[in-house]
DNA sequence: CATTCCCGCCACCGG
DNA sequence: CCGGTGGCGGGAATG
């Protein structure tokens, strides 16, 4: 069928294309692609510019010349059709001129709808583009479907919620595991696989790790229409969710297409590497990468490994933090015990069975888990009733706006402004950020040592029969993996501060948790202190490191075990009984999320419509509506609620978290912003920096620092080597920043983001694995290839090169095997 | 030749 | 039953 008539098709069109033949129906003429587009704002040049390689840009500029003087007046048609040029026509392109068109933030009055047919005239091309682009925002809720034809825009407010909610779901499907096995097969290929531990592993993975996932919802908007969120959804969406996911679990926070590809087939069935299937699903992934790079969300690079280079992309996106909403909960939860708590543990539910997983048999809870998560409870009795919990500050405000903030949060945003200064536009584009997002600085501190995993002994936990609310406030402590630490987070802004954060794992600088500090942070050295059984101050900055890292790992494995929990619960979701008891269990938890009859997770963030339509009925759709009202994002305004809904609200819209400023998300040059300053004095001239007194004034200010403590501005940055090249230039900031950290105290150890040790360790606690020391941590793996490596043991040595090896106050450079290049 | 990915056929599905 | 959706894969551009 196509055989015959593509080659005469293509052959007509291109040559009469070129000419000019084109039997648009457009009867406008479109010829937006000139110069004269309205580029969303600079992001939006740039990347134009980047996007056109060098010889369509020339091209574009002959063009102009020999059309006419940037003249208005369209001479019509002829040039349309002189750019023949693919990429001209790619969806990248296509893409900038779509989301040119709405803001990044729209208000919430605003009419944001998107009616697919205009568009798809406007820009002068075939709806099945459309398509593929809004397929993919609407996988990340930045769009919803509201109707046939029609699209109502969000933009980039859900962001961080959907991001964070993608990891969280990736990292219950052990994608960092399922990235670690491919690579490793790969590696080892042909060289069998039957080997005797390898295949094990293998065996397990396969067969329980891929699941089936469908869309992952969020808040917001799902239900409407039923109609509107038929299922079946099938590749694009789903494929494009994974695809992220895959970015947000893995360490460096990079992807080649081709374990994309091999993951996003094998889930449904084991491998069969069918050839045509994998070709398939690389064109796929090609239109999802080229529509995430026009959000800016990641970037193709080339990975350089013994086997040769491979395309891939990096995720250039805001950094997920950690869960910082949980965070939020948590500690304002002592205050207000809510329904929230569900939320978070409903979440979780849905994503499992968005995962359905084969074998239930196979979750294991471990031991330290369970413990784990009976540290937090107990950390959040303790503070509850810490006289400094920040708890209180947030139950202070009952205005869910921002203002209500304390006085010395409300210095916060200053002080970022101050810092912002010295850089030209991206300083006023923060600012403007400013206000709809609050500014994030994650510290984490990293451990030097690689400790081992668990030192907590295993009989000690005690099995907790319920799920256990509490996880809501694990999330926040769950860093990534990579990165340890925890980090504490103020919002400025209310919960949908669409603030990205850019809690990049390489930057992570933690401090050493003091004792008072905040909730979140309690919590975090509890949790350690507990599981770890040794240290029980976790205070001092000595044992932090390995702390830490557990701790992390923990969490992580905690959450695992939770879901998994929850999964095993009868029905639990379906069921009203059962979210009954969720609620009644829960009671005392906040979460952020609610629970959902329809098993899609909303955020609080966005339920605007949410409140209107849902609620009536059902008892589940009550409880869960109700919620929504209460959430509904700030932006809207309040909604008046119950008295009980009241407290939820205000919970989400304080969000106080002890220490975390976020910055907008859109600078996700925030963070290298930060470290730059650092090392200003090397640096080029970008000016300015925030000072270290700055810093540590805001710090100490948040109390997440006690007073004593400084961070240094640190000479130490010098070091860093300057290399001009772009890519480097990350990691050089990352080093930088690492080594400001190491400088602050002597107890705080670089970290690099791609320890290998937490990994590890999470590797190590993951109930799914076999016995087997274990297999090299996934990041390790990536960049690190130990040839002997995997049975090395729970040390770091596992880099065979040392590259991983951290030591205190030593400025940390990681030696890469891999190269990542610039396209 | 390899990589990137545009084009559009046509199955499907929701109204 | 029809028109909107969107899976899917050929094969053209590009590198």
């Amino acid at each position: 069928r196509n055989v015959l008539e593509t080659p005469l098709k293509q052959a007509a069109t291109s040559q009469s294309v070129l000419t000019e033949i084109q039997p648009l129906t457009t009867p406008p003429k479109p010829k937006e692609t000139p110069p004269a587009d309205p580029w969303t704002p600079t992001s939006n040049l740039k990347m134009l510019i980047s996007a056109a390689s060098p010889e369509i840009r020339s091209r574009d500029q002959r063009r102009e010349l020999s059309n006419n003087t940037r003249d208005e007046h369209l001479s019509g048609d002829e040039y349309e059709k002189s750019h023949p040029s693919r990429k001209e026509k790619s969806l990248g392109l296509l893409c900038h001129k779509f989301l040119a068109r709405y803001p990044d933030y729209p208000s919430t009055a605003e009419n944001n709808y998107i009616c697919l047919d205009e568009v798809a005239e406007e820009l002068n091309v075939e709806r099945r583009r459309i398509y593929d682009i809004v397929n993919v925002l609407e996988s990340l809720h930045m769009v919803s479907r509201l109707a046939k034809n029609r699209y109502a825009w969000h933009g980039r407010h859900n962001l961080s919620k959907t991001l964070q909610a993608l990891k969280k779901v990736g990292e219950e499907n052990k994608y960092t595991q399922q990235i670690q096995m491919i690579k490793r097969r790969e590696h080892e290929h042909e060289f069998d696989f039957d080997g005797e531990r390898n295949e094990d592993m293998a065996r397990s993975f396969g067969s329980i790790e891929h699941s089936e996932m469908s869309f992952v919802e969020l808040p917001g908007m799902e239900f409407r229409a039923a109609s509107v969120n038929s299922r079946k959804d099938k590749s694009l969406r789903v494929m494009s969710q994974k695809f992220v996911m895959l970015f947000l679990v893995s360490s460096p926070q990079i992807v080649s297409l081709e374990v994309a590809a091999k993951i996003l087939i094998g889930e449904d069935q084991l491998e069969d590497l069918d050839k045509s299937k994998f070709k398939t699903k690389i064109r796929r992934l090609y239109d999802i990468a080229n529509v995430l790079s026009s959000l800016e969300l990641i970037k193709k690079v080339h990975v350089t490994e013994e086997r040769g280079r491979k395309p891939a992309f990096k995720w250039t996106g805001p950094a997920v933090l950690p869960n910082t909403q949980d965070t939020k909960l948590e500690m304002t939860s002592t205050t207000c015990p809510s329904p929230i708590a569900d939320s978070i543990a409903s979440k979780e539910q849905c994503s499992k069975n968005l995962f359905p997983s084969r074998g239930k048999q196979n979750f294991t809870r471990h031991p330290s888990l369970i413990k784990l998560v009976k540290s937090i409870e107990n950390d959040r009795r303790k503070i509850q009733s810490a006289p400094t919990s920040p708890v209180k500050i947030s139950a202070t405000g009952t205005d869910p706006n921002f203002s209500a903030f304390p006085s010395q949060m409300a210095t916060v945003p200053a002080i970022a402004e101050q810092q912002l200064e010295g850089q030209p536009k991206k300083a006023q584009e923060l600012k403007m950020k400013w206000s709809g997002s609050a500014l994030e600085l994650s510290l984490s501190e990293a451990a030097p040592k690689p400790e081992a995993p668990r030192n907590v002994a295993p009989s000690q936990q005690p099995s907790l029969g319920l799920c256990p609310p509490s996880h809501s406030a694990v999330p926040p402590l769950i860093l990534p993996h990579p990165h340890s630490g925890v980090s504490y987070a103020i919002y400025l802004h209310p919960s949908q501060a669409h603030a990205v954060t850019t809690y990049n794992p390489s930057f992570v600088l933690q401090p050493l948790p003091c004792a008072n500090v905040t909730g979140a942070k309690s919590l975090n050295s509890k949790a350690l202190t507990t599981i770890t059984t040794e240290e029980g101050d976790s205070h001092i900055a000595t044992d932090e490191p390995s702390k830490s890292l557990t701790a992390k790992e923990r969490a992580t494995v905690k959450s695992e075990t939770l879901s998994q929990r929850c999964l095993k619960r009868p029905q639990a979701l379906q069921e009203n009984n059962s979210i009954k008891r969720f609620r009644s269990d829960e009671e005392n938890l906040d979460t952020s999320l609610t629970f959902f009859p329809s098993g899609y997770l909303i955020p609080l963030t966005q339920c605007t419509h949410g409140n209107k339509a849902g609620v009536s009925n059902k008892e589940k759709a009550g409880i869960c509506s109700v919620q929504h009202t209460t959430y509904s994002s700030p932006i809207a305004g309040v909604i008046p609620v119950t008295a009980s809904e009241l407290k939820a609200v205000n919970i989400p819209a304080f969000h106080i978290t002890p220490f975390n400023i976020m910055l907008s998300p859109t600078s996700i040059a925030a963070a290298p912003v930060l470290s730059s300053s650092c090392l200003s004095s090397s640096n080029t001239g970008s000016a300015h920096n925030p000072s270290p007194s700055v810093l540590n004034f805001t710090l100490q200010h948040v109390g997440l620092i006690p007073a004593g403590v400084q961070v240094p501005a640190n000479p130490a940055l010098r070091h860093a080597p300057l290399s001009s090249q772009p890519e480097n230039v990350n990691l050089q900031e990352e080093k930088i920043f690492l080594t400001s950290c190491g400088n602050l105290k002597p107890e705080f150890t670089l970290f690099f983001p791609f320890s290998i040790k937490s990994s590890h360790f999470l590797s190590s606690l993951q109930p799914p694995v076999p016995k087997e020391p274990q297999e090299p941590q996934p990041l390790t793996e990536n960049f690190f290839r130990t040839p002997g490596g995997p049975n090395t043991g729970s040390s770091l040595s596992a880099n065979s090169d040392g590259t991983e090896r951290i030591s205190q106050g030593t400025l940390y450079i990681p030696q890469r095997k891999l190269e990542v290049s610039e396209d």
